[in-house]
DNA sequence: ACCCCGATCGTA
DNA sequence: ACGATCGGGGTT
């Protein structure tokens, strides 16, 4: 099975977040499918964390599409979110949920569960996912049909219907 | 140096 | 509805 390479992050992150929906996200040795996503853009979108500029942590978001932006948050939770477009704009799309084949009665339904589970951390931020060896998202068929909802969790930008939700 | 609050989750 | 828990980033 083939990875996901540079072009197709390299696009607007409204459409990746969309047809990210379905694709495998791998991570050492846990596989998931995406089920749930989110998008965010520096431009005109105060929910993001790259709003205003850069900072030593959001520059990762100005970088190279295809890498990876992992933050901390709440003193406990990490979150997962895959850089997209070119180089120079700040866009990025959280990983909100996925399915575990694996072990299917584990529910990774949250952004910081599923970090927790697979164990992605801050030494994760900044990966490379076109050439990390063991994090990567592998190119399994996309979900046709799913839910445009507000984004969750956040108090500015409620807006922007900017969050896509598998149907099960 | 300090302070506020957050792209969350589990429990009540 | 709320507390846990702490780093980032803006402000002093």
């Amino acid at each position: 099975m083939k990875r996901l390479q540079r072009d197709f992050f390299n696009r607007p992150v409204l459409t990746v977040a969309q047809e990210l929906l379905g694709k495998t996200l791998a991570y050492k040795e846990h596989q998931g499918i995406i089920t749930e996503t989110e998008a965010y853009h520096g431009h005109d979108d105060p929910a993001c964390h790259a709003s205003r500029g850069h900072t030593p942590r959001t520059d990762v978001m100005f970088g190279p599409p295809g890498f990876s932006y992992v933050y901390f948050i709440y003193g406990m939770y990490h979150c997962l979110n895959i850089v997209t477009e070119a180089e120079g704009t700040a866009a990025a799309v959280l990983i909100r949920g996925v399915q575990y084949p694996q072990d299917p009665k584990v529910v990774l339904n949250g952004p910081g569960k599923l970090c927790r589970y697979f164990g992605i951390t801050l030494t994760d931020n900044r990966t490379d996912l076109v050439v990390s060896k063991n994090f990567y998202v592998l190119d399994t068929p996309s979900y046709p049909s799913y839910d445009i909802t507000p984004r969750i969790g956040i108090n500015q930008g409620q807006d922007k219907l900017w969050r896509f939700v598998v149907r099960l």
